[in-house]
DNA sequence: TGCTTATTAAAAGTATACTGACGCTTAGTA
DNA sequence: TACTAAGCGTCAGTATACTTTTAATAAGCA
């Protein structure tokens, strides 16, 4: 299948290479199809968990979406900085800091969903119905038993 | 499937959050198997296409693996730095910097890559043999169609 | 209580990845 | 030939993503 002769192998037998270009190509759509609300898919997924579970810390909210503390803190500084995340101060543990959304981001969540799901479904819509669903469930299953691997192990399955 | 309501919509549920964890698991595996080497995934991509078409120009070799040429630049930058790429002037062409690997770059990637192919089986070993062609079709699939739509299209196909 | 270890966040440094703007060069046209 | 459009590479700016280091705080234990 691949020669193991270092000159000889081409980059589009890759999967990594084909996995990279999909993020792209993941990203891109997403831009694409929200661009109106200026925010990027990291951004999103940070609201959307915090929407989900207001009062996290920043430490779960990166293992829960996959990230490290360092990428997290950045991302919570650039919401921050357009009032749509509040942190605060936890009673229970001063290194802490408990993640909130505020109102407006509440309301340009709901604004930006349709959007979003065009883009999760215009990335799938080259294949036929029924790949679209073996094709979720091949990369959950690559995930989740490479997770381990991973930079910036999530803890949710 | 999916409930269109905001509040309802969990990050997991989505294939674009599944697209990017998969790309930094891709990462995390290549640097874990090639890491004596200090050469990222990207540099690879460079360097492995320089080989197989010596002289190549900035903007071809962008448009082959799928970036932009400002990243590219910078890529090259940091090749050219560690001695292993060569930047020399067109004869046909005072725009174009034509690109060379240098010895100790062709040395280099001949080591590199049985890690680098531990690595892609690695990251597929998770599903059974047959599932791994059909995932890897399908990737291709949706590479290839969603290509207008990425931010740096391929021209290669 | 005092000491040690662990946890959390922040900061500095490296490497993608993109946009937009700029300068140089080439090519096409009036 | 002068003007203009297009192409190529670089640079500045923004946003991920990661590593390592540092500082502050908390928790465990003698």
């Amino acid at each position: 299948m691949k020669r193991s002769s270092a000159a000889q192998i081409d980059i589009d037998t890759l999967p990594g290479h084909y996995i990279r270009r999909l993020q792209q190509i993941a990203v891109a759509v997403f831009l694409e199809e929200t661009e109106a609300f200026g925010v990027t898919p990291v951004q999103f997924a940070a609201l959307q968990t915090v929407r989900r579970q207001p009062g996290l810390d920043q430490r779960t909210l990166a293992a829960t979406i996959g990230f490290d503390t360092s990428t997290i803190a950045g991302v919570i500084d650039r919401l921050e900085r357009r009032a749509l995340v509040q942190r605060s101060a936890s009673p229970d543990d001063r290194r802490v800091r408990l993640l909130t959304l505020t109102p407006a981001a509440v309301a340009l969540l709901d604004e930006l969903v349709p959007g979003m799901l065009r883009a999760q479904q215009r990335m799938l819509a080259p294949l036929p119905a029924a790949d679209r669903v073996r094709f979720m469930a091949m990369l959950k299953t690559l995930v989740e038993a490479n997770n381990e691997h991973s930079r910036a192990p999530s803890d949710v399955q």
